[in-house]
RNA sequence: GCGGCCGUAGCUCAGGUGGUUAGAGCGUCUGGUUGUGGCCCAGAAGGUCGGGGGUUCAAGUCCCCUCGGUCGCCCCA
C-alpha cells in the first residue's frame, strides 16, 4: 500500500509485536525483577548486549543450516553498510560480550531482553518476544549445569506454576556426536518412505532435527531409531550422569527425553526444556537451555565450556494465566488530592507527598468535585485529600477515607504528611508507614 | 512461505432469507447533590459497519480483491 493511502490509516504495532500496558505491564516488572533477585542470590549480574549484531555473529554461532538464522533474522544494512541483524536470541550475544572483554570465569551473567524473529505469530509465538536468561561461561563442571537448571526450575516455582515438566537430554560432544548422526542418518535413510513429507527430504541435511517432528509419521520412525544415549563418549556419559545425580540431590524432578533436540548447533552435552502442560496451545515450552562448550571458540574466542537458559517472557506470562498463578495487583495511590480551590493546591501537595514518599495523584482540567472524587475512587485510593475554599482559607485539609465508611477529618495542612502515613499504615493492616 | 476462522462504538458483542435516521452492555462525560466517591436514575458524546470494487431500485448483510487480526503447519521462547 502506497503512503498516502496507508496514511489515512493511524499506524499501528508491525505484525507480531505488542504494547504493553499497565496494567499487565506491572507483570512485567515483578517478573523481571523477581528474576534479577533469583539471580542475583545465585551471583549472576546483568549484562546490557546492543539489540543489533553483526550478522556473522548468529551465522557463525548459531548455524548457518538453522531455521532462525537462514529464514528468520531481521537482517539491515546501516548507513556505513555494515550487515547487522537483531538478535534472534540472547546465547551469541553474550558469548560475543565475553570474548571482548574477557572477564574472570565463571563469569556468570543474567538478562532481560527483546529477541527478534520473521515467523508467523501465533499463539505464544511473536516476531518481537522477551527472554529473561543466565549465562555461565568458563566451566565444564556439571555442577553448573545442575545450578543453571535448577536456576530455571526454581524461578518457575517461585512463581507459583505446578504444571512444568522439565526435559532433560543429552546431545553429546563434537567427539561423539558425529559418529551418533551417521547412525541416525542410515536408519532415517532406510525407512525415509515412512516420515513425513516435510523430512523425507530434508533428513540427509539434519538428521537431528528428525527427532525433534512431532508428526506421529516421523514420531514412530525416531522412537525406534538407535539413543544418542547409547553413543555417547564416556566423558559426556559421566558428565550426563553427574547431572543427573546434581538435579536428584536437589530433588528436582525431570523426565530423560531422548528426542529433546534443540533448534541451535551449539548446543553441546547437557540440553533441557520447560513445557508447560498448563498450555493448550501449541507453543506450549516456557523455556530452554542446555551447555554449548563449542560457541565461544565457534565466535572466535578461546575454548570456553558455558551452560544458559532462556525463559520466554510472554509464554511463562501464559502458562502463569492458565494456572492461575502470579496475579500482580498493581500499587494503588495513597492519597488522591481533590482541589476545588483552582488546582494550585493539588499541584502543590501531591509534589509534597511524594517527595515524602507517598503515591498522590489527581485529577486535572478543573473538574467538578462530584468527578474528583469518581476519579479518587477509581483510582483505588486509600483516602481523598480535600482542599475547598474553605480548607484553602484556613490552611486545613479534609481526609476522607475512601474504604466506603465515609469518615472523615479535617487537619492542619501541616499535619497532613504525618496523618497520612497513619492512615495509610492503619488501611494496609501491616503498621508499616510509608515513605518514612 | 502455506492453510482455517474472523473484522460492526474506546472494550465485549447483537444485527433470520438484502429494505426507512445501525443497536445493547461496559467504559467515558454531564446532571439529579450551590463542596462529597461507590449504588441508583436521567441524558450526552462516540461508527464513512477494516479498505476498494461489483451485483441490486436498495448492501453491515451477497460476490471478488485487498489490508488487518487470530489460530494452525514449519520453527522456536
Amino acid at each position: 500500500m502506497e503512503d498516502d493511502a496507508a496514511g489515512k490509516e493511524a499506524p499501528r504495532a508491525p505484525v507480531g509485536t505488542h504494547d504493553v500496558l499497565w496494567p499487565e505491564s506491572s507483570r512485567w516488572e515483578q517478573l523481571v525483577s523477581s528474576f534479577a533477585r533469583s539471580a542475583g542470590r545465585a551471583g549472576y549480574g546483568l549484562v546490557v548486549t546492543p539489540l543489533i549484531e553483526e550478522v556473522r555473529l548468529f551465522r557463525r554461532g548459531i548455524g548457518e543450516a538453522s531455521e532462525v538464522v537462514g529464514k528468520e533474522m531481521y537482517e539491515l544494512v546501516d548507513r556505513g553498510g555494515r550487515q547487522l541483524a537483531l538478535r534472534p536470541e540472547g546465547t551469541a550475544p553474550v558469548a560475543r560480550a565475553f570474548v571482548q572483554h574477557r572477564p574472570a570465569v565463571p563469569w556468570k551473567a543474567w538478562y532481560a531482553t527483546p529477541a527478534f524473529r520473521y515467523e508467523r505469530p501465533q499463539a505464544g509465538r511473536y516476531r518481537q518476544h522477551h527472554q529473561l536468561g543466565v549465562e555461565a561461561l568458563g566451566s565444564p563442571d556439571p555442577d553448573l549445569d545442575v545450578e543453571v537448571v535448577s536456576l530455571a526450575s526454581d524461578f518457575c516455582k517461585e512463581l507459583g506454576l505446578q504444571e512444568i515438566d522439565l526435559r532433560l537430554n543429552s546431545m553429546g560432544c563434537l567427539s561423539c556426536r558425529p559418529g551418533y548422526v551417521i547412525v541416525l542418518a542410515a536408519h532415517l535413510h532406510d525407512r525415509r518412505d515412512r516420515l513425513c513429507g516435510a523430512h523425507r527430504d530434508r533428513a540427509e541435511l539434519n538428521p537431528l532435527r528428525v527427532l525433534d517432528c512431532k508428526t506421529p509419521e516421523c514420531r514412530a520412525v525416531s522412537l525406534d531409531a538407535p539413543a544418542l544415549s547409547e553413543y555417547l563418549c564416556d566423558e559426556c556419559r559421566e558428565h550426563a550422569l553427574r547431572v543427573r545425580q546434581g538435579l536428584e540431590a536437589l530433588g528436582i524432578p525431570y523426565a530423560m527425553d531422548r528426542l529433546l533436540v534443540r533448534g541451535f548447533d551449539y548446543y553441546t552435552r547437557t540440553t533441557f526444556e520447560l513445557r508447560s502442560r498448563a498450555l493448550e496451545a501449541a507453543q506450549d515450552a516456557v523455556g530452554g537451555g542446555g551447555r554449548y562448550d563449542g560457541l565461544v571458540e565457534a565466535i572466535g574466542g578461546p575454548p570456553t565450556p558455558a551452560v544458559g537458559f532462556g525463559i520466554g517472557i510472554e509464554r511463562v506470562l501464559l502458562a502463569c494465566d492458565a494456572e492461575g498463578c502470579f496475579g500482580v495487583s498493581p500499587p494503588v495511590p495513597h492519597a488522591f488530592v481533590v482541589d476545588l480551590a483552582g488546582g494550585g493546591h493539588a499541584r502543590d501537595l501531591t509534589a509534597e507527598l511524594r517527595r515524602a514518599g507517598l503515591r498522590s495523584q489527581r485529577a486535572f482540567d478543573g473538574k467538578s468535585m462530584r468527578s474528583q472524587l469518581r476519579s479518587a475512587d477509581r483510582s483505588g485510593a486509600i483516602a481523598a485529600v480535600i482542599v475547598g475554599e474553605r480548607e484553602a482559607a484556613e490552611g486545613t485539609v479534609s481526609i476522607r477515607m475512601l474504604d466506603g465508611s465515609g469518615t472523615q477529618e479535617e487537619i492542619r495542612r501541616a499535619a497532613l504528611v504525618g496523618r497520612l502515613r497513619e492512615l495509610v499504615a492503619r488501611a494496609s493492616g501491616d503498621g508499616s508507614a510509608p515513605g518514612a
